[in-house]
RNA sequence: CUCCCGUUCGUCUAGCCCGGUCUAGGACACCUGGUUUUCAUCCAGGCAACAGGGGUUCGAAUCCCCUACGGGAGGCCA
């Protein structure tokens, strides 16, 4: 066990981000690589938006991304309470220290840090006032990211809120403080109210932690970071969506940071093991959910059968394309089928519908496709006594039935497939095909044939 | 308007710190071919980038400066 603390400090909004999921994944690697603490800490200072149903969203996501924290909400530890709500006379003591060195004042109901230096006031455009501005000493940041960072304030700002509520930068500097926290991994974001923080500590006398800002994840279309409303920004939807959490982990983890060989899909320990501050990348990054898609399918495919059948049957069930009931047997061989073809869970509905229901849509391009090259019905209908007589109709025999069939016809066993593929699943594509009539059974297959020579 | 950060294929990135091995490598996407049937798997191949300009140097993707562009911050939000 190290020393390093870090921290995780989200406000409890209703919905967990896909940025502040990755900034808690990068501070939780880098605790586990480290051997340190990971501490999750609920800024939940914002009355007005906190309740425990947000809070359980928060949870929620962090336990599916398999993030556990040392100290925090249930687990507790020594350094709580854990949410910035119950720490208010930590707040009010450390606002006495300010204020004992003469480092705050009240204006306007509120009280505000009080920079040193210089003051001057200047017509200010961004706030379209004349305001008054202080002339401070640089604040030098070695940002463990991003290198030798210079910055200084030139603003004094507010510290407690006229309701008496303490704000952000305020408490953020004295939690980190009082919970021993040495290393502070956040959103490039904060970068700028990084010179803000370090003020804070150097008035309170406690030198600062280490600072890694790490890059942002931007919109897949359009500009700007991710942001609640964009496509793909909130972690619970992918959950629901049926992508599996270690491939999302490993995506995001991706995003920002890699491992500096030409791997991409690397288990968690591996990632653990090489996480670090100089492979983390400085510039933002575009969110791509079909790179996303492309490794979900990888850790899809690598699946025992009956952990992929676990988690396609609700998505199944909740399609309307088995029942409650269906038969475990029959869907088991059927997703056996259809795991290597699916992209995510999400799809396979779609995939596999026509097994289950002969309620399945026709794709008429097919069809034309089809016609185009042959006659259909001439051919299945050539094909549906051999198939009616295979024993036992599995596919080695189907396929033997079928060759012997197209040699007596004189042409290709092939010229059968696209209209025996159609004829009994409506599709252009799908599974391999006599696998596929194996699985479906005899009676099904005969059946759809018939309807189709009607 | 000010300040801070960034900029390699469409996208994620390797290389940059320690200039030559970079005719810039990988992945996703896309295209072509193969897997003597389909295809969303698999395999092979292809397309495609050092933002621009100056400098330093025998030599620059790599070092320095400027410009442009992108992102962030400037809340009694976090």
């Amino acid at each position: 066990m190290s020393n390093i603390r870090v921290r995780f400090a989200p406000s409890p909004t209703g919905f967990f981000h896909i940025g502040s999921a990755r900034t808690a994944l990068f501070n939780w690697l880098y605790a586990r690589h480290t051997g340190g603490t990971f501490v999750l800490r609920i800024e939940d200072t914002d009355k007005e938006r906190n309740s425990d149903e947000a809070l359980k969203v928060l949870l929620d996501g962090m336990k599916w991304m398999g993030l556990d924290w040392d100290e925090g909400p249930d687990v507790g530890g020594n350094y709580g309470p854990y949410f910035q709500s119950q720490r208010q006379t930590i707040y009010e003591q450390y606002l006495k220290k300010l204020q004992d060195a003469g480092r705050t004042y009240e204006k306007e109901g509120a009280i505000w840090f009080r920079l040193e230096g210089e003051r001057y006031t200047a017509y200010d455009e961004f706030h379209k006032a004349e305001i008054e501005k202080v002339k401070t000493a640089p604040i030098v940041i070695e940002d463990a990211v991003r290198g030798r960072v210079e910055r200084a304030e030139e603003k004094d700002f507010v510290l407690v809120r006229k309701d008496g509520n303490p704000v952000f930068h305020l408490v953020n500097v004295v939690d980190d403080i009082t919970m021993g926290i040495t290393h502070v991994i956040r959103g490039e974001d904060h970068l700028s109210n990084t010179s803000k923080h370090v003020e804070l500590f150097k008035a309170f006398e406690v030198e600062a932690p280490v600072f890694a800002h790490i890059p942002l994840i931007l919109k897949e279309e359009g500009s700007g970071k991710m942001s609640k409303r964009d496509k793909g920004a909130l972690i619970e939807e992918y959950e629901s969506r049926g992508f599996l959490a270690a491939a999302v982990r490993n995506y995001i983890t991706l995003l920002g940071w890699n491992p500096k060989d030409q791997r991409e899909k690397l288990d968690i320990e591996e990632i653990i093991d090489l996480f670090d501050f100089p492979g983390i990348n400085k510039g933002n990054a575009r969110f791509d959910e079909k790179k996303l898609a492309a490794l979900n399918a990888e850790y899809l495919r690598e699946l025992n059968i009956a952990s992929f059948t676990f988690l396609a049957r609700p998505f199944l069930h909740t399609a309307g394309v088995v029942s409650e009931e269906a038969d475990e047997d029959y869907l088991q061989s059927v997703l056996k089928l259809c795991q290597p073809k699916a992209r995510s869970l999400e799809s396979l509905p779609e995939l596999c519908r026509y097994f289950f229901t002969d309620e399945y849509p026709m794709d008429t391009k097919t069809a034309e496709k089809i016609i185009k090259k042959s006659d259909p019905k001439t051919l299945l209908a050539e094909v549906l006594p051999v198939l009616e007589g295979v024993e036992p109709f599995q596919h080695e025999e189907i396929k033997n039935s079928l060759e012997t069939l197209a040699q007596t016809q004189g042409h290709k066993v092939f010229v059968y497939f696209p209209a025996l593929r159609y004829a009994v699943s409506g599709q252009g594509g799908g599974p391999d095909l006599l696998p596929m009539l194996e699985v479906m059974g005899r009676k099904r297959v005969t059946k759809r044939i018939k309807e189709f020579l009607t």
